[in-house]
DNA sequence: CGCCAGGTTGTTG
DNA sequence: CAACAACATGGC
């Protein structure tokens, strides 16, 4: 069986789903992924959407987690100031569709108080830190683990860091780049050193990894037809 | 109906 | 330090 590189996967992906625009926002009520916020760095209140919904889409479906995104926006009340005056049971409400709404709002409140005591209220005072600084400072917030520190680094502060999820487990796995169990950062240390610096590359790359194991890399996965089969350890009988 | 979704924290041996 | 439980909605 040939093996493929990170670099070709991500050419693979990439011609074969296009650009995929992430991170996703929400515009007038609907998810918007768009170029234009795509090739520019995200402003503070886009940066704070980014940081809420990541908290939000901790494993659940994004679907459910954006349901929680608009009704906050619905509300009027997508931004640190309104948050910050809702009572934990009155936060909680809004977000239920995103599941696990009792912690997810007390994460919130979390990010919310670092947000005003730690770093002056804007979440892009976190750009003027040196990288392991910033991460160091994201992580430290209860609720924040590294998946999320690194969605917010990556797709919020425009920092050079590659996120790991479960579906990037579960392709890396099914490649056998790795057994599926190695510590967080060792996976993510391997594709940086294997790529270049590009936070536009390691955005789309992530977001393909999602797109590609939505579609085809699921748990019982859709071998038959994957355009990566011929580098692949899966097979298609329903197991690994 | 059961499984799963862009995890993290707390507890236990 | 690894394994495991708890947290919870909604789509298929």
């Amino acid at each position: 069986m040939p093996t493929i590189h990170s670099t070709e996967l991500y050419q693979k992906l990439l011609n074969k789903y296009g650009y995929q625009y992430w991170w996703p926002l929400i515009r007038n009520g609907e998810l918007l992924y768009s170029e234009k916020t795509h090739l520019r760095n995200p402003d503070e209140e886009e940066a704070f959407e980014i940081v809420i919904g990541a908290i939000l889409a901790q494993n659940t479906n994004w679907i459910n987690a954006s349901r929680a995104l608009m009704r906050l926006f619905d509300r009027q009340c997508m931004n640190p100031k309104q948050l910050t005056q809702m009572e934990r049971p009155e936060l909680a409400e809004l977000i239920r569709p995103a599941g696990y709404f009792n912690q997810k709002a007390k994460k919130i409140q979390a990010w919310l108080e670092f947000q005003r005591t730690k770093i002056d209220g804007k979440v892009l005072n976190l750009c003027k830190e040196p990288l392991s600084e910033a991460r160091r400072k994201v992580l430290s917030v209860w609720g924040v683990g590294k998946e999320t520190a690194d969605s917010i680094l990556l797709y919020a502060l425009d920092f050079p860091v590659f996120v790991i999820d479960a579906y990037t487990r579960r392709l890396f796995s099914r490649l056998e780049w790795i057994s599926g169990d190695e510590d967080y950062d060792f996976i993510r240390k391997r594709i940086e050193s294997q790529m270049e610096k590009n936070t536009l590359v390691y955005r789309e790359f992530h977001a393909l990894i999602v797109r590609h194991c939505v579609e085809y890399c699921k748990n019982k996965p859709l071998c038959d037809a994957c355009s990566l089969f011929d580098f692949c350890s899966a097979t298609n009988s329903g197991g690994d």
